[in-house]
RNA sequence: GGCGCGAUGGCAGAGUGGUCAUGCAGGGGACUGCAACUCCCCGUACAGCGGUUCGAUUCCGCUUCGUGCCUCCA
């Protein structure tokens, strides 16, 4: 029962070795609450939402961090565009997000610190980095001294001469270093800023994740992640500004002990993202697709794999939930026991590196055996697992209350035709029965017949 | 230019040194008046070239192609 994943940091596939086995501490970088969420954000917060739920049923403690960035020039720059302040976007885009990733099966995190909640930590901790000698204040700013940390690259693998031979924009002049980062900036009177022992300002991007974690599960925790793309700089800079704070420069591991980072969304086998303007908003797709069916699209390749977004993967993934809702249903009136032959469950295919499609593979085969079981006695098993697989998985399983919104009168005329239509059936005028289901159809309005009689639904 | 990842059947996507992935799509059949659902059957996939091996899709090297980070980005 134990969990295996790749490690960023030792670029090796390691055994999850707890620090402390009674408590499990996981940080994950969230979003910039200055838009709706793309596809892309909501495939990192499904994955850890993957891990977290993992995580918490093996282990009897687990606290997950996963803050939001509400302090940030992007969404400085959106609020003077729509002419509010700042607060106002930050608080929509946080609400918005949060609601997005809940209609996907996104357990909200145990902790979502605020940015702008921590501007004293930030503050305190930038001083510690110069009381030490590892930052500099120079015109206003506060620079991260990056030839003081001797482990500097350690993450991302990047030595900091590479870093300077491609060095694609242009270095500041009152950097010492080409490599050097911004703990601290100056703002101008009209922009958001907090005093400081270095005058009136705003936090760098990276502090406020090593301030949040520290602040929130104490150092050093045991897993940190979030998209490949933080890796570098975000993630390496986190990991030089907490452990030079704490005289721990020589050990990247005294931040955090293992480093998890999720692959990407594509298009097209192109990386979605804002700047490309190829992104699809979470929020958008979930008019047209239940939440659980982008869950599963999300989950169907390798967390560390791309994943292309498409028609048929929507497709697909809106098929295996239309078993799912059916197995259900079959399951209906059995009741469910819990005995998991776990060899070949879902839950260990997650064990190893979260192999999410290798679960949905066998989570298939579970459906085939209840659509048809050896026998009828093992159904409370198979639903007893079948349940154990959705829970893992964070798949609300939800009866369609499509129905619901058909008015009472139309309910009536349905109801009417397909009296109708039994008696035609009845008496084997099938023309006439096919006649009607047509003209249902064009209501909008599907049939079946089963055993138990037909049913109905709304397209 | 530096560092990294990937190449599996029509598509998506696991995995393995020597017998099965799985799903979607497609074809055939069973069931049903017909549909839908469900079930059964069907495709000699592992980029190319070398090497290691009794044996490689799986290990090693090279080539080609794709893609990511190095700039805000999940």
């Amino acid at each position: 029962m134990t969990i295996k994943f790749y490690n960023s940091l030792s670029r090796q596939k390691e055994e999850f070795v707890p620090l402390d086995a009674d408590h499990i501490k996981i940080y994950a970088c969230g979003p910039t609450v200055y838009n709706y969420a793309h596809i892309g954000n909501a495939r990192m917060a499904v994955v850890f939402d993957q891990w977290v739920r993992l995580m918490k049923s093996l282990y009897p403690k687990v606290t997950y961090v996963s803050n939001i960035t509400d302090v940030e020039d992007k969404i400085m720059v959106a609020a003077k565009e729509a002419g509010v302040p700042i607060l106002e976007i930050t608080e929509k885009y946080t609400r918005i997000y949060n609601e997005d990733m809940a209609s996907l099966g996104v357990n909200a995190p145990d902790i979502q610190p605020k940015a702008t909640e921590h501007i004293d930590d930030m503050i305190a901790l930038t001083q510690v980095l110069i009381d030490k000698g590892h930052a500099y204040a120079a015109e206003g700013h506060v620079l991260f001294d990056v030839p003081s940390d001797p482990s500097y690259g350690a993450l991302s693998g990047r030595s900091r001469d590479e870093q300077i031979a491609g060095a694609r924009v242009e270095v500041a002049p009152y950097k010492r270093d080409p490599a050097d980062f911004v703990l601290w900036k100056p703002s101008s009177d009209d922009q958001v800023g907090w005093d400081s022992p270095w005058g009136r300002g705003r936090p760098g991007w990276h502090i406020e994740c090593s301030a949040m974690a520290e602040q929130h599960l104490g150092l050093p925790f045991d897993i940190h992640g979030g998209g490949a793309d933080l890796k570098f700089p975000h993630h390496e800079n986190e990991i030089a500004q907490s452990c030079c704070a704490n005289d721990t420069a020589t050990d990247p591991t005294s931040f955090a002990k293992y480093w998890l980072h999720n692959g990407f969304v594509t298009v097209e086998g192109e990386k979605m993202s804002k700047s490309l303007g190829n992104f699809l908003l979470v929020h958008d797709v979930i008019e047209k697709f239940p939440g659980p069916v982008l869950r599963i699209a999300l989950l169907m390749a390798h967390y560390r794999q791309p994943l292309d977004w498409s028609d048929q993967l929507l497709h697909q993934s809106g098929k295996l939930y239309e078993r799912i809702q059916r197995a259900y249903e079959i399951l209906e009136n059995v009741d469910s026991v819990r005995n998991v032959d776990f060899k070949e469950s879902v839950t260990s295919a997650l064990l190893d590196d979260l192999n999410t499609p290798l679960a949905i593979s066998r989570l298939n085969s579970l459906l085939s055996s209840i659509f048809s079981p050896e026998v009828d006695e093992a159904l409370p098993n198979l639903k007893g697992m079948l349940e154990k697989a959705i829970e893992i998985l964070g798949i609300d399983v939800v009866k369609d209350n499509i129905n619901d919104s058909v008015s009472d009168d139309d309910v009536i005329k349905i109801e009417t035709l397909l009296a109708e239509r039994i008696e035609a059936k009845d008496n084997k005028d099938y023309k006439r029965s096919d006649e009607i289901r047509d003209e249902l159809i064009e209501m909008g309005i599907a049939i079946k017949d089963t055993r138990e009689g037909t049913s109905w639904e709304k397209i």
